[in-house]
DNA sequence: TAATAGATGTCGGGT
DNA sequence: ACCCGACGTCTATTA
């Protein structure tokens, strides 16, 4: 760990902010700040004590002792500014954006710890479960939609969008696939949005169909209204699907096997 | 500040986490460690050195060195564990929470600093730019859209859903307005769905704009193909006509005037 | 409690 | 650099 401070004057505070702050270093502040930001919204957050997280891709963060999410941030800061405002007796950190253009201002009254760290973590997370994974598995076992279904295309590119899975039904009819680990009405509406677009190309009707882990009544409505079909996958299928695949490659598995119980 | 502990041992640790994790103190811990997670997907994240912070609330945040995002998370945990492992050498930390059904697990190698403190943060965030400080523009200044224009009603309800803003034109010619402050080819559709529904109701010609802050050639491309309109509006004219709005009532101001240069 | 829509969404992948 | 869709989305609001 490159510092640690405690209880800083603001001369400090601004010498090492000023020192790390466009560099690939961590700096963690703890303290009590107020927070402006303008941009594609405005704030304004009064005193409080909060924890300041510059990372060494320059995001930056500013959390409360609440939330998962920080109360105000910049997920990438352009240029950076730290003033000490003599007549408030505030250290003024600032952060400046463009595209968007935005700014976000933290005004320190007063600073409890000032860290800063080299994080080396080269670490890729390794994650399944995702819809990309659902696709795969519906390439793998098409049977998990329908019996007889044959995959035409993953990701068929259309005017209207990228349609999920493109297939055909045992009487060869063109089938939609828009999979969804979280559907709402929207999703009912881009799934329309492709058939159209197939129906178009193709000039005959074409079978959307909705493949999901859960599915809520309304939405099941609003979808059937249109003539849409929906069929249910169970997510452990998929990533159990995943997991069968993956035990055959010794040695790949990306998960710890200690971990299952 | 309650504790700040340099290089503890693990024991030490366990100590701590076990007095502070399930009450309202915030927890930072530095340190080397690799993580997983079960629960809605799976995750597993190998050895690297994260900055760990427990929250009030017991929010669970495991943040690397890059992004605003957090690699592992747990909104709300309800029950915390922590062991070590003399085999492995290291200290685990597990968070479960129920409703979703969630495990984080996370392994610590090395401990840099372990911090405790109870922040004071009282103060609630105040923002502007959100897409319903839009809805009250246009009902404040409706020539923001187009000259002429009367607000008939916001929110209006049909079976299609809720009409942002309901209006009509010089020509006293019905409006219906979809207001997003990022729009997508599924707002189109929605749009369109309103504007069916309404020239059903009325049995006659209804125009139909998009109020967006941005827009693309391709999403306008396909609202031009429905005869449907785009109508560009300024953030920062939503935040002035906020402010201007507020300015006459005295003393309510949310927004700090030194702010604004 | 569940569902629904918004977010300063952020992020990754593709063009 | 922009466009587009997914997200362990999270979060607030409402039924």
């Amino acid at each position: 760990m490159e510092r640690i401070v405690q209880n800083p004057e603001f001369e400090e505070t601004k010498q090492i902010i000023e020192e790390y702050a466009s560099r690939k270093y961590t700096l963690q502040i703890n303290g009590l700040c107020s927070v402006n930001y303008r941009g594609r919204a405005k704030s304004k957050l009064d005193r409080g004590e909060r924890i300041v997280i510059k990372k060494q891709d320059s995001a930056l963060l500013v959390h409360g002792p609440e939330n998962y999410q920080p109360k105000n941030w910049q997920p990438e800061v352009d240029r950076w500014n730290v003033q000490i405002d003599e007549e408030n007796e505030e250290l003024v950190m600032e952060s400046k954006r463009t595209s968007p253009e935005e700014l976000v201002e933290i005004r320190f009254e007063r600073i409890d710890l000032v860290t800063v760290d080299q994080l080396v973590d080269k670490s890729e997370l390794k994650i399944r479960g995702h819809e990309v994974d659902i696709h795969e598995a519906v390439e793998e076992e098409p049977e998990i939609v329908e019996d007889g279904l044959k995959v035409v295309e993953r990701e068929k590119e259309t005017p209207a969008g990228f349609i999920d899975v493109f297939a055909r039904d045992t009487e060869d009819k063109y089938v939609v696939i828009e999979v969804k680990r979280n559907p709402d009405y929207n999703t009912v509406l881009q799934l329309q949005r492709y058939v159209d677009e197939i129906e178009e190309e193709f000039s005959g009707k074409i079978r959307g169909i909705l493949l999901a882990p859960k599915m809520t009544d309304k939405i099941l409505d609003y979808l059937e209204d249109r003539g849409l079909e929906f069929v249910e996958v169970e997510m452990e299928d998929v990533i159990a699907s995943y997991e069968s695949l993956n035990q055959s490659q010794k040695g790949l598995s990306d998960f710890d096997p200690s971990y299952e119980t």
